[in-house]
DNA sequence: ATAGGGTTAG
């Protein structure tokens, strides 16, 4: 051996004890310098350079630089047999990302013959479960039964927790049970695999049970058992959990009171979190205060929520900040409060803070408001947003549809799908009621199918909104079937059945399915009874209505609230009984509002009682009449007795208050594609002609009958002919002759109306089935018209 | 440990 190399030799040993100081300190300038030095020599002709990349690739790795690592571990001559070299990359990348490297590393280290130890198989688990990579997860531990390391417990509890993370319950049992020795970490993840996956909670509670017998808990059981308790609603748990951690002191630790605070609060005990919270004293941190914050949400003390926020950001100079997760809670406050301004100061806060590129945030910002009837700049921030996800679409779907908007909901929807992203369980439940609203069955009928494929069914709030859906499509039987066959009624499934009985005014199977659900043990609430009186209404049933008007107080002990009042005021008045709706209203212990009064005006209207009508209108100008509708009714009861300039006038006080009457529409859907009747007149339906011949014909057959044209029902002073063609052009006529025209006739007629079906329009349609013999059925603002022989089965109730 | 979208009546 020369000189020279001798001499390299001994700068070599020098370079690795440098490198080793690096480590010791992390220094990663200094080692970055002596890797440049490195790559200037001609050190890597030499045999024991290996050794110095090595100790590079552990410096970067220690130092996080873990694309350099990598990159100077590829560099090493001759791949290192060094078992340790490849676990500490692995387990570089297992603990910081991105996960694949590490499970590539796994693959490659084998492919070079290498075997992997004991160390080895924690890290590539771990990355398994970080990416839910099942099958790498799988294969893994069939290279762990081949190497016989299934004895070591440092490699069966990772499995366990591999399995277990990835919400395979059966396989982390099976290995679990299979174990000779477990320690507590062993326990601990079958406990939060349990606890992480929906409806597994009571398993977890019965595992911490059970691992009390074998080794004892620690905090970290603690930790991953409470999410568990909180989701399961469990306050017996919680405080039994409580009292074990004072026992043992496990209070000391922040992550163990917070999630016992989180515990109290999802169980409704606001009391005892505030108390937790008041008791941690300076342990708090951020995530102590976000808990609080959201307890308050879940309790409903929104008031109380945004004052402790208050307090928040006053702290926020003492190192306590704000987090996304806190800024989420107060924003869904405010939409609670539809608080549109704080929102607004919310919404700024996060750009400043840059938060607003948080999906979780962003989705919480849009929904505020959306749920603040800003649909607008719901969309706005929706188009603007950097990332949108399944929540993304639903919030704005939901936004849509609640604000009345049903067909940009369902806009929404396809432009979701066509996007890529699948709808989930909530998204369903926006776009069903959307299908109902819009009486869209062949959507509707879509999304059961699709619910169905994807396990929704199994979902209670699901069903509910399909039992609503089928009812306002005028599928009374197939809602029925679905809520005969619905896995667990709620209080809702009930209430939602009880109303689709009452819109197709089938009052008397209403009773009957009250009856039923009080047979059932379920007792009813305020909607219950909001449902059933209306039902009661429409079909009038007036003394079942008072019975359990009363009943509702004596025996269920539920304070009426405006809409009972109201409901009975439209029972007794719809059935004519305007001395009891006097005295009814005057022993009312609120102050009747537009809704109450609203409901006797459209009973003056139906029995052209005029002089009650006119006080009953004076009272809602008083209070402010909140909707078009009272106007013309007042306007309409004028006409109806030939008072034009009355009628007149109110049209215009109407305009002068800003008052716009939504035009009159009607929609009727045939093979998939629904055709839309605008107003009175609508000329643009590429039909027309041969509807307008239909209606002719029809009118020459029911004349024949008795029909007369009610020109009551036309607002303008202008000649009984005229009259009787300005009726014939109504919406609803159109789309009946269009369904007349274009589906063969055996089959039922589906109209629907955006407005109250007009009186004339009424008549004149049980005269066409008449005529036609056909079944048709129109679905307006309030309920279900089924014409049959003449007949229409609302009993002239409308 | 905390955090986003959801069914009924009026």
């Amino acid at each position: 051996m020369s000189a020279g190399t001798r001499l390299r030799t001994s700068s070599l040993e020098h370079c690795t004890i440098l490198l080793e100081s690096c480590i010791q300190s992390k220094s990663l300038s200094q080692g970055k310098l002596i890797h440049q030095c490195l790559l200037k020599t001609h050190f890597a002709n030499l045999k024991n350079f290996d050794v110095l990349f090595e100790k590079l690739t552990d410096l970067y790795v220690a130092c996080n630089e873990l694309k350099i690592a990598r990159h100077v571990f590829h560099k090493i001559p001759h791949r290192p047999k060094n078992v340790v070299l490849w676990n500490s990359l692995i387990r570089a990348y297992a603990w910081n990302g991105p996960f694949e490297e590490a499970i590539d590393l796994y693959y490659e280290m084998v492919g070079y013959g290498i075997t992997p130890n004991r160390f080895t198989f924690p890290f590539v688990l771990k990355a398994c479960s970080a990416l839910k990579a099942v099958d790498e997860g799988r294969e893994i531990h069939f290279d762990i039964k081949r190497l016989r390391l299934e004895s070591n417990v440092y490699v069966s509890t990772a499995l366990v927790d591999f399995y277990a993370k990835c919400g395979r319950l059966d396989d982390a049992n099976e290995v679990f049970d299979e174990m000779h020795k477990r320690d507590v970490v062993a326990w601990n993840s079958m406990i939060s695999g349990f606890s992480l996956h929906n409806g597994s909670y009571y398993e977890a509670i019965r595992f911490l049970v059970q691992m009390q017998k074998d080794v004892s808990p620690n905090s970290s059981t603690i930790v991953g058992v409470l999410p568990a308790v909180a989701q399961a609603n469990s306050l017996r748990h919680g405080k039994e959990i409580h009292g074990f951690c004072v026992r043992r002191g496990f209070f000391g630790d922040v992550v163990v009171g917070t999630g016992i605070l989180d515990v109290y609060g999802k169980c409704q005990c606001i009391d005892y979190a505030r108390r937790i919270f008041d008791m941690m004293g300076v342990v708090k941190n951020e995530v102590t205060w976000s808990a609080m914050i959201g307890a308050y949400v879940v309790c409903d003390f929104m008031r109380d929520a945004l004052e402790l926020f208050c307090h928040l950001l006053v702290l926020k100079d003492d190192g306590i900040i704000l987090s996304a997760a806190t800024l989420a809670t107060v924003l869904r406050v405010c939409a609670k409060l539809t608080d549109l301004s704080r929102g607004r100061c919310l919404h700024c806060y996060a750009i400043k803070s840059g938060f607003v590129s948080d999906l979780m945030v962003g989705n919480t910002l849009l929904s505020m408001y959306a749920k603040c009837g800003i649909t607008d700049d719901a969309m706005r921030f929706f188009n603007e947003m950097d990332s949108r996800d399944a929540v993304s679409f639903s919030a704005i779907i939901s936004g849509y549809v609640q604000n009345g908007n049903s067909e940009e909901g369902l806009r929404m929807f396809l432009k979701m799908q066509s996007s890529g992203m699948n709808p989930e369980k909530a998204t369903m439940a926006s776009i069903l009621p959307a299908c109902a609203h819009l009486a869209a069955l062949q959507h509707g009928s879509c999304s059961h199918c699709y619910a169905i494929i994807r396990g929704f069914t199994a979902d209670t709030m699901i069903c509910n909104a399909l039992i609503d859906m089928y009812a306002k499509c005028g599928r009374i039987a197939t809602a029925r079937k679905v809520f005969d066959r619905i896995y667990k009624r709620d209080i809702v499934s009930w209430n939602t059945m009880i109303t689709a009985y009452g819109i197709h005014g089938i009052g008397t199977e209403a009773l009957l399915l009250f009856d039923h659900m009080r047979a059932e043990g379920l007792k009813p609430d305020d909607v219950t009874f909001v449902c059933l009186i209306s039902a009661c209404s429409h079909s009038g049933h007036v003394a079942e209505g008072k019975y359990w008007f009363n009943a509702m107080t004596q025996d269920f002990g539920i304070i009426p609230r405006m809409e009972h009042y109201a409901c009975m005021v439209d029972l007794l008045s719809r059935a004519g009984l305007f001395k009891e709706v006097h005295n009814f209203i005057e022993k009312m212990p609120l102050d009747p509002d537009v809704r109450v009064w609203g409901a006797l005006l459209a009973a003056c209207r139906v029995y052209k009682n005029v002089k009650l009508g006119e006080e009953v209108s004076k009272k809602i100008q008083r209070l402010g009449p909140e909707s078009t509708g009272n106007f013309v009714l007042l306007s309409n009861m004028y006409s109806a007795v030939g008072r034009w300039d009355d009628a007149a006038e109110v049209r215009i006080t109407q305009k002068e208050q800003g008052f716009k009457k939504s035009p009159g529409c009607s929609w009727i859907e045939i093979s998939g594609v629904v055709h839309t009747f605008v107003g009175g007149g609508d000329r643009c339906h590429p039909l027309l002609t041969q509807i307008s011949n239909k209606l002719d014909e029809l009118l020459v057959d029911m004349k024949r009958l008795g029909y007369h044209a009610e020109s009551s029902y036309v607002f303008q002073d202008i000649e009984e002919e005229e009259k009787e063609h300005v009726l014939l052009y109504h919406s609803e006529k159109l789309a009946i002759a269009l369904g007349i025209l274009s589906l063969s006739p055996n089959k039922p007629i589906l109209v629907t109306k955006n407005l109250r079906v007009c009186g004339d329009c009424h008549t004149a349609i049980k005269f066409i089935s008449l005529v036609t013999k056909r079944d048709i059925t129109v679905r307006d603002a309030s309920r279900f018209h089924h014409f049959k022989d003449g007949i229409c089965n609302c009993g002239d109730f409308w």
